[in-house]
DNA sequence: TGGAGCACCATTGTATACCGGGATTGTATG
DNA sequence: CATACAATCCCGGTATACAATGGTGCTCCA
């Protein structure tokens, strides 16, 4: 049952030991499930987390509140927090919200990018473009998280900048949670290269139209026809989810 | 310096004696907040809560986490946590992002109103006539943050109705930062009852561009001419906050 | 008289102890 | 063999104690 936080434990960079605060936690826990390491109905007790983090149950609970606040985890009165794991009108919610918040980001955005951040972008595409050639999905998932991650921050409006780091982050939640088995990478080929192209030419409405028609490649990618919930415990079987998220 | 409290204790409807859940408390503090009891740069003592709302510090410590995850509130290190003062920057910021989502809500909205929901607020807009006809400005406000609220509430999309949500509070709290000494009301009459009536006729675009420019009116009214912070004191003996602000 | 240094107090940060609820597992019975 | 019941254990909820930090006001000296 416990499972998943051993590998969390002493599997990756989490944590190794000593003393962090609850800002770590969250960041921590936040890279975790960006990378997928932390998949949707992971349990997140506070003990194990405090043990792996090497502080007490107090600022645990302290990280496990932001993370509950910011819809990355779940918690229900004495039931242990997980990893959120949206149902697909939630989804759907969460994509349309997202197409609406970038879009305008990326509208605000286009035509006064500076050269730093324009070449960032571009590294960051190639980075993806060829991640994908060697196979490499998880540096591939990395890189363009960071492409979209390098939006947000960057946005003229730092509330619809955050609105988009956490959108990111939920969007991350739900394509782990309804990618079809069968789909070895979401990789949408050249999208980031021509929205890196519109934001430099200087076309708003045309770089927000063309965030929003590659979000909807994304989401078209999704299997989300299940009625909510019923064969999520087939499509968890699918995949090689050990049991930690039993009731998800 | 203790002050504000105070008033809270037994001033008004706030807690009121035993066993509030941090739920609870967030929700008070919201509504203070919301009605302008609870002005910016407010401090907000663990103890002092958790004795007004009859709980220890650890509930009281959940309730502030969650109000600063929300931007409600603002808290740094080893210092007391304060009902958050946005400089006029992040001002524009947020009306700006609340004009983009509060109109997509509305667009979603409009055209599916049902008969209860559209009854509903009209009879908040009319109670924010009459409230302003009398001169009863809190009650005034209270009916309009709830024609705002209700919106949100019935968001299709409820990702979206929750940030609208926040966003409505954080708008509440800039008002009472940045409102003209001599502006005694911001009502905009008539804003809400057009609003309605593009919503149950059923032109998304025209609802949105309604809201939008109801926004941009509310702001206009704002003095945000400030170059951010400077001048802040002097807003601040202007109305007649008590020194709980300080050094806000 | 004014400024610098210091001591005290207010308030937060962290850990821990105790309580209570829920889930799981084992057992007995139909 | 299945199901219902019961005990146990795990885990979260709350309060409290202790440590540490920052702010305030006082005093002492120039």
């Amino acid at each position: 049952m416990s499972g998943s936080w051993q590998q969390e434990r002493h599997g990756n960079d989490i944590s190794s030991g000593s003393r962090a605060s609850d800002e770590q936690i969250v960041e921590q826990v936040r890279r975790a499930v960006l990378t997928q390491r932390l998949p949707p109905g992971t349990r997140l007790p506070e003990v194990a987390l405090g043990e792996a983090f090497g502080v007490s149950r107090s600022v645990v609970r302290k990280a496990l509140t932001r993370l509950v606040a910011n819809h990355v985890a779940v918690q229900r009165p004495n039931q242990v927090a997980r990893i959120a794991s949206p149902d697909v009108d939630e989804t759907r919610e969460i994509f349309s919200a997202r197409r609406l918040i970038e879009g305008e980001v990326v509208a605000l955005m286009t035509g006064s990018l500076t050269q730093a951040l324009r070449q960032r972008l571009a590294a960051l595409a190639e980075a993806e473009k060829a991640a994908f050639a060697e196979g490499d999905e998880e540096r591939r998932i990395e890189a363009s998280l960071a492409f979209h991650h390098c939006l947000a921050e960057h946005s003229p409006n730092r509330t619809l900048g955050a609105m988009l780091g956490d959108l990111i982050l939920r969007t991350s939640i739900v394509i782990a949670l309804y990618k079809p088995a069968d789909l070895a990478s979401c990789y949408l080929e050249g999208d980031h290269d021509d929205l890196l192209a519109q934001l430099v030419a200087g076309q708003p409405d045309a770089a927000r139209a063309r965030v929003q028609t590659h979000l909807n490649s994304l989401e078209a990618l999704l299997d989300l026809r299940t009625p909510t919930g019923a064969i999520d415990l087939g499509a968890l079987f699918g995949r090689g989810q050990s049991l930690s998220q039993a009731d998800a």
